[in-house]
DNA sequence: ATATTTATGTCAACTACTTTACAAAAAAGC
DNA sequence: GCTTTTTTGTAAAGTAGTTGACATAAATAT
């Protein structure tokens, strides 16, 4: 049987395991790269993605953290993690929703502003490096791609019984 | 200032911030369905690169815990945890290298070896849902993008001072 | 109205990631 | 040959990710 495999599998299996592989490597020097850049201001990546989520007009009454964690794709009981050290260090509040006593609108702090307004510079220093050689063409490209996987994700996470974390339905 | 930045300047902003937050929740996504996968076998997925590394032809002999890192492209610290997890539950053994007495060889284990051919039945199964909709022009060119993305991320890593971590000089 | 099920955020345990630090070996410089 | 610098793997501390668990509120079913 492993005799009658085509060139054309061999080279798609290929493939697939080094899309994964560089997927990794990719993610990971990202944030290590980011959180270094934005060193000074004492956020990570990880917090720079929910500073910017929370800049937008559309959650500026607060998002639950249920809400945050399908639009992060991350797990609620993580976010919660992430959440009390940006709460800590007073970047953002939590607020009781008044329409669910069991759930916390996350808002930012007039300090979580300021961090998020400080942070511009380095953001696009750091973005114009990171981004050289890839045009606004091939962006759009990479983009198409990954939003593919990331609905192949979701269809997996569904299959496998997870929570569901649908960003889609949140963006 | 503010009032001249022009359109192609605001989309390809909007576009470089979606890439990065696509790039890690497609890699988070990743971690979490691709663990779930292997769970029959107890492997998470840096695990599983780990094995799918150490079984190629190359390093039979074994591998460097540096040089494994820099193929990773992860801290040696952070390797070091992982490698050990993997050695007490008998799938990598650390050998003396004759060489160099301070540097360990990492090598597969009879059992690492038996728990990676284990694993391809899942590993395929995995792949055919995760690459749905992505021909093999399609992750041709993905890749493509990534490597850019990692050269460039290799080079801020050394602007940064970073320790040196060239998977080009391993691979 | 009452009982059952589901939703919400958080706790705890484990894995993976970074950084700083360091003992000891090896390499480089003098 | 001796001194200095670099290299190697690991320890410790902190952040971020997962899962299972749970108290409590809210929604649904009877």
């Amino acid at each position: 049987m492993a005799q009658d495999i085509d060139t054309s599998t061999l080279l798609y299996d290929g493939l697939t395991n080094r899309f994964a592989f560089r997927l990794y490597q990719c993610a990971n020097m990202l944030n290590k790269t980011g959180t270094k850049a934005l060193e000074r201001h004492q956020v990570t990546t990880q917090q720079w993605a929910i500073l910017g989520a929370l800049v937008r007009e559309r959650w500026a009454q607060g998002i639950a953290v249920g809400d945050l964690a399908s639009l992060l794709m991350v797990s609620r009981q993580n976010l919660t993690g992430v959440l009390s050290r940006m709460e800590a260090r007073g970047l953002v509040e939590r607020a009781i929703d008044p329409e669910d006593n069991r759930s916390r609108l996350i808002k930012l702090t007039p300090e979580g502003w300021k961090r998020w307004s400080d942070m511009q510079s380095e953001i696009s220093g750091f973005y114009k490096e990171a981004m050289k050689g890839l045009s606004v063409n091939d962006l759009v490209h990479a983009l198409h791609y990954l939003d593919v996987f990331r609905r192949n994700m979701r269809s997996i996470e569904e299959q496998q019984g997870g929570e569901a974390s649908d960003p889609a339905a949140i963006e």
